[in-house]
DNA sequence: TGGGGAATGATCGAAAACGATCATTTTTGT
DNA sequence: ACAAAAATGATCGTTTTCGATCATTCCCCA
């Protein structure tokens, strides 16, 4: 169990990742806490080799200096999701094409895919068109749509509309939460929700990613019934929740390490 | 050829594409200058949207990487294309909905924009879309469609189809060669002329920018007759040229500077 | 070679961020 | 339920950085 304070300093890594810097107002403001717990915040992730600090923010950093103390718990999440993303890139083929769904764990799937040959990438997220951008010579559509400041996406009707016009082989779905007893994968909210099945239906293969935090927590709308997507992909953290699912869910499920 | 300048600011792109973070103190012992001058470099850099400057020092952009020569080069009519932009920002009023092409001087609009209430922007362009992000609670929508290396751009069909669904008042066009004799505005390829098109027929009043280098060169495709635009917005480096012009065209241009 | 414009450096007060300290709130363990 | 411990917020003077202005140097071209 992560503490509160844990939990926000994870999520300061993480923005640090698609972001690069963020000032320290930004997280004040984010988190609704004073700027002195950022710094302190700040101050322990640079402590633990996270991220540089500067003078009102901090950086990110390319190689991460790994460290046994708490670190390595700050860390671990981004290392599981580098792991779920290596399973998820392995499902892909030479030609597929790929749906990619705005998260930060799909962000990490186009990390490993850019480069792939014949590949045909679409996405709603901001950052994944930029990532997959730096590699030229990749076919790469992008969602046109309303864009959201929380996840840095394209989403809405004229999303959905834009989305259904497709017929890719391999979406790579990304789960604000699973619900292994009730059988669920939901999301933050009904408009996100509504996309994520729009993205479904045109997609031959629905592959969904979720770390193991996901599974303890709830969210607001259903996308789908678990035994509706092809495989949920998840890291070891998740091991002794799928045990207990029955029968026909466990198969559902693929734990990377 | 580059100026030592011109050098110097390249060799800092570069610099920061290794190292994601640089401080003042570094750049000013590594090129021996003056603080003074590492603070106009990093003016311009940002400006020209290669790098975005910190309290103490500068961080990368996630963007594509450009050589050190383009990088230069996009410096290069900085003073130009924000001279035009100031005049069409002044264009705008608050609560329009303004549709953006790609470009560098729509760019730079989206910049002068960027915080002005109660607009709606809309656009094709990769890097304007990340732009106009950079401020919470902006009203904005990316145009969906098939991403082109060149401008970084979305187009194709499917851009043209999405645009056509929205209404809007302004549209900020950019042009790629404008030929006055022939009453012209060109583009370079009939997928980019298509799209323009797309956006011209949606628009209440359309807008072009075009520095001066614009009027000397030639492009493939025909967008439209300069008689069907609104205004075109250009520097003081076109005047000799406009004032040949029959007195028809000669209204709709205006000259920044 | 000398004039003029651009680039650079130096200096200043203002603004921002800093770290340290202490008060307050929240969490934890018994 | 209570006290100890941890986390957080507020405030202080100090340090750093900023932007603007002006002086100086460099460079180009007539």
């Amino acid at each position: 169990m992560l503490t509160q304070a844990e939990d926000r300093q994870a999520k300061i890594v993480e923005l640090l990742r698609e972001r690069n810097f963020v000032d320290i107002r930004t997280l004040t403001e984010r988190f609704d806490i004073s700027v002195a717990t950022v710094r302190r915040d700040l101050g322990e992730l640079e402590e633990a080799g996270l991220l540089r600090r500067t003078h009102g923010g901090a950086v990110n950093l390319n190689q991460v200096a790994l460290d046994a103390t708490n670190a390595a718990r700050l860390v671990w999440k981004q290392t599981e999701k580098a792991a779920i993303a290596a399973v998820v890139a392995g499902m892909v083929v030479d030609g597929d094409t790929v749906l990619l769904d705005a998260g930060t764990t799909a962000l990490e799937v186009a990390k490993k895919l850019t480069g792939r040959s014949r590949l045909t990438f679409i996405s709603n997220g901001l950052d994944i068109v930029a990532e997959l951008t730096r590699v030229d010579g990749q076919s790469i559509y992008s969602v046109g749509g309303e864009y959201t400041e929380t996840n840095r996406s394209f989403r809405g009707p004229l999303a959905e509309q834009f989305i259904r016009q497709f017929n890719v082989d391999k979406l790579i779905l990304n789960a604000a939460s699973i619900d292994v007893d009730r059988g669920l994968i939901c999301t933050v909210s009904p408009v996100n929700a509504s996309v994520a099945r729009a993205m479904i239906e045109v997609s031959r293969r629905v592959i969904v990613v979720a770390d193991h935090s996901k599974f303890t927590k709830s969210s607001l709308s259903v996308v789908a019934k678990i035994e509706d997507v092809g495989v949920i992909v998840t890291d070891s953290g998740t091991k002794s929740i799928i045990d207990a699912a029955p029968e026909k869910l466990r198969k559902k499920f693929v734990i990377a390490n």
